[in-house]
DNA sequence: TATGAATGAGCATTCATTCAT
DNA sequence: TATGAATGAATGCTCATTCAT
């Protein structure tokens, strides 16, 4: 329970200062511990935030594998991997942010693990993608340029996004993947129909469930 | 010119670590001087930072400006939009994440005056977006979203891109304009021709100046 | 029974990295106990080893006065308490070294106490010297010079002195007693016939009851 | 000078509190210097112990090899040995305090260095006493518990001598000649003629050049 | 222009100790 | 008896910055 706020109470203050910025005892203060307790329950600034990205990655990769196994058609799955990336980082923005922005401060060591785990999840797009093109759903001129360029896009939600504004959740899913079909040069119906995503992670906000 | 090259010390190493994390003597000796000389050319870290910046920042508006008023053509006004930001990005990857990443670390007040300019500089985007709706070129569900779909898209570029890859400038140019072209839902030929940037700024990579 | 687990314990401890660099947490975890609950045995780190080391010199008075009083031949006092102290020394080195060492790390009114002890101790030394030199048995240019480099030797023993090397502690202690009789300048016949110590205290080498 | 003035302070704080035991805060007060720069002058609490060591130990080594070199009469050169290791230590009781009694503070590549020098400094002893039994001068039951009971008889010169007590350095260095000469089993002649050490090191306490 | 010296404030971390359970 | 939680104080050390030279 307690480990869980003081890593709630690290991304509020972490995707606000950055990490490096952000000393421990601001973080006991937020949270309303004595500096040394944290060390109890976080065992150090760097090794809270190595877990807390790596509870971010793990959930975008557990998310990520389901999407990619939901269907076999590539522009369903690119829709359902699109909205998933969507739904999590739109309910968790800040614990997105700090994820992204973050690995650099982390030492080779915990940045090599976290690395791969974010390299496995960018596969699965890489994958897609080129199972599109393969079968001519996609019509790409570089499907390496795309996929970053898709996958920037989409981390870019999080910079922007925050729960309780204008758009739900859900409207912000439809939109980039229609958006994402745009991008991959994909024809058709509208191949995404809602659902999906139940984040609970770290971020401070309230926040809701989404469901289709 | 030794200010210039502190800047260009300063950026290849505020990239790597970020802002917080390089020490004012590791900037000294990067470039082969005492601590205390920095500030002889540079007034401080933080104003090193922000200069950094306005510098980036000016040459994103200038250049921006100049490719909204080089053609009345929406379409054409966004892809040279688009080509005027992925280049300087793409020249300038390092200076560019530092600008991107580091607003936080800056003083309100130069916080804001910066983020004028940031958003000064978008709101190029957005006017090209609302003109091309309103003639009906750009077919878009949500003008706004599409904006900052587009922005992170293109400032993704600075976090892969390096000078020297398999992608030259041009390259990357070419494709961004027709993603953005597709994400706008604009149909018809391959607006952009080609051209433009110069932008020599601070990243130390060794650059070259592309035209068309 | 587990007050004296934590003591031998804490003898290895502080005897290796010194009294002040050790924590009361690698104590704990040495004995397979929680730091808090030491304070239940020990009641207190300096508390732990202001005990340690009453108990050492405790021993080592009582044994002094016992061969202080084991003849009234000056030379036969002096072997007696050479070898009461090598004895002392060999069987437990670390606790030796930890309480000639650490009387600095006691706070005054614990370190006075000790203190007194120990003057007490060799005040023995120095009333043995006094009659064998009154009696004509000792030639020392400075019996107070004297006493101390016999003293300083002694102590030393505890410095290299392991159990299960190559000499016995019997073996050091007939050493030692040739020396110092040779230190105080007395001539004549093998002063020591063995027998003595069985000296059980802290030091957690397997230790073994030395008889003649 | 300054580095000498830190060190001198080193030496004061570490002998009497400990080198564990002594804040950096508290050297700086000592010396008259913030905290922050000692690290100028001595780069890290450690660095200067070690450093202050090497001092020591070195001082040790040149005063023994010149001792060792100035006869080939055994006799003569441990009574030379004997009064350089005393004079150094007798000037500079609480370096050699310090020297003898911290090693174990150090980093273990530190540590092997210096024990290095030590155990050099001692062998000339061993090399002393290996020549005296051999040419039938020296007559000891054990060469080896005899150059410890010698060695460490020294050693606790620094922890009761103090300049300007009772006796002089050359009184104490006399004593020990003599007792060092009667511990190895040689009669004869005084071997000392005095002269000998001058060895300006960094304890605080003013100290006198002693010559013969 | 350039620097060595200096510093107060701050850093993350560890300390011995207490206490409710 | 035993512990996890908690803490104020202290640890060694680094920071950006200033200033006399």
């Amino acid at each position: 329970m307690t480990l869980v706020d003081v890593q709630r109470a690290a991304v509020d203050l972490f995707s606000g200062r950055g990490f490096e910025a952000t000393g421990i005892r601001e973080l006991g203060a937020a949270v309303g511990l004595n500096s040394a307790t944290l060390y109890h329950y976080a065992g150090g600034k760097q090794e809270l935030l190595a877990e807390l990205m790596r509870i971010c990655l793990d959930e975008l990769l557990a998310c990520g594998r389901a999407a990619s196994a939901s269907s076999t058609v590539p522009l369903e799955q690119l829709a359902a991997l699109l909205a998933s990336h969507i739904g999590i980082s739109a309910l968790n923005p800040r614990t997105a942010v700090v994820t992204d922005q973050e690995m650099r401060a982390l030492t080779p060591e915990r940045r090599t693990v976290l690395t791969g785990v974010r390299d496995e999840y960018e596969a699965l797009f890489t994958a897609v993608l080129a199972r599109g093109a393969k079968a001519g759903t996609f019509r790409m001129a570089d499907a390496g340029v795309t996929r970053l360029a898709l996958l920037e896009m989409c981390n870019g939600v999080a910079h922007w996004y925050r729960p309780g504004g204008r758009l739900g959740v859900e409207d912000v899913q439809r939109r980039f993947v229609e958006m994402g079909a745009r991008l991959v040069g994909a024809d058709g119906p509208e191949p995404w129909t809602g659902g999906l995503v139940e984040a609970q992670m770290l971020d401070i906000e309230p926040r809701v469930t989404v469901s289709a």
